[in-house]
DNA sequence: GGTGCCCTTTGCGAAAGTGCAAACTGAAAT
DNA sequence: ATTTCAGTTTGCACTTTCGCAAAGGGCACC
């Protein structure tokens, strides 16, 4: 049999926030943690909602898949967030793919104890309730992004978003802390691997960011929040 | 003293599918019907949630306004829906606006009877929830549309989901049952008015829409769908 | 029944971003 | 050490879409 979930490994986690430890025992002994090596994929878009998860270690991204063979990533889920609850809203299936960006450890629960678990954990309800609000949020916020700011802007923001979420304090300074492709921002933002690489060589340049392969370390973070708020720079 | 409402006007409403007479009764002596007429408000982006609503009749376009001042609508809301539901993901204040695009007559609830609400009448949660996921899942479409389908797609689009969602048949066509104007398309679908009117006027050319000041018909729903899909008409 | 105001149309030039092609680079594998 | 390969860079032509400007049209209000 294996052991028993450490609860000091979710205690001070948001989504189990004003929970006491009993609760979390109980809701603990319910999951089970597995390791997903990067480049794997925890589940797939359109397939059966048969489990729910809660990233301890590493990064998820999700990605869903265009009628036509394009991708776009919506999001970047970090350590500590819940993921893949499309039953917590209903949906049997999953709206989207969860790939493992870095090598990730996850908790996973059956769908099936969801009902139970809310019914008997309110306060567990209601913070996943407030973290699908604030997703929604943010969904929203990226369509007026999408619709009326230019690239790059939109690729400013998303660098600063990923640097906000996951960075690392090096002596240069905030690294991203998996491997991302200009391929990746692209499909964040809704433009080319070509246009990103353009604009983050321009950077390079001025010395706001330093990237190598795979890898976008962040400099002068206030330039590009000039940038993403659509502050151009002065033409001479 | 206002009259009691009647249960025949939201018996039938998906948000209350499910639910006993009894029930509703309860809900419904919680709430307040009011007229909104074309234009008016019935709440402010960033303003307190104080309500959340249910649309009886007409539709509502909900804005979200820019840092710097331009409009977005993420969506309109139609006959039958549920809306202003902040509380329910335990935010404070409206993520949007919410403009009556015709004269609207809406039941409203104060946000603190949501709670009590929720935990006496479990299925109206449920409903509830399905609800914001499907709004969820249509607002990643939308971002999934915006990055990576051309403005042409997009705009066809915007047509075909509000001639589905509030059409009405007639002679002609599918006839969108309230104004709507080129700057309302354009911020639908991130573009301007100036690029909305040149693809309405191509197509009105083609005979697949009928249009006028801030009307609206879908003659030949499957050419447009060819056109959303990306199907590029012979080039010759 | 005229006038003002919104909404719409359209032309033209310019800008932003794409798509393609080719070359380059660095890490990992043999 | 060499090879391989995924990821990156960059030039150039091209398309899409925008921005501006000006004109046109219809409805409502006086």
């Amino acid at each position: 049999m294996t052991p028993r979930l450490e609860i000091a490994l979710v205690r001070d986690l948001p989504p189990f926030s004003g929970i006491d430890e009993k609760s979390l025992r109980d809701i603990l002994d319910m999951a089970r943690a597995s390791r997903v090596k990067v480049g794997e994929r925890v589940f797939e878009q359109d397939g059966e909602a048969r489990e729910f998860f809660l990233l301890l270690d590493g990064n998820i991204r999700v990605v869903k898949l265009t009628p036509d063979g394009e991708q776009v990533v919506p999001r970047y889920i970090s350590a500590g967030e819940l993921f893949g609850i499309a039953r917590a809203l209903n949906m049997e299936t999953y709206p989207a793919s969860a790939v493992a960006a870095s090598d990730c450890v996850v908790l996973s629960w059956p769908t099936a104890v969801w009902d139970g678990l809310v019914a008997k954990h309110p306060t567990f309800a209601t913070n996943t309730y407030r973290t699908v609000g604030k997703r929604l949020a943010e969904t929203q916020q990226q369509v007026v992004e999408l619709a009326t700011a230019r690239v790059e802007q939109r690729v400013a923001n998303a660098i600063l978003k990923l640097a906000n979420q996951t960075g690392r304090r090096t002596p240069e300074g905030i690294l991203i802390d998996f491997p991302v492709t200009r391929q990746d921002i692209s499909e964040m933002t809704g433009t080319t691997l070509h246009t990103v690489s353009r604009l983050m060589s321009s950077w390079e340049d001025l010395g706001w960011v330093k990237s190598g392969l795979k890898m976008i370390t962040l400099v002068e973070g206030h330039k590009l929040v000039l940038v993403a708020n659509g502050v151009k720079p002065d033409k001479r």
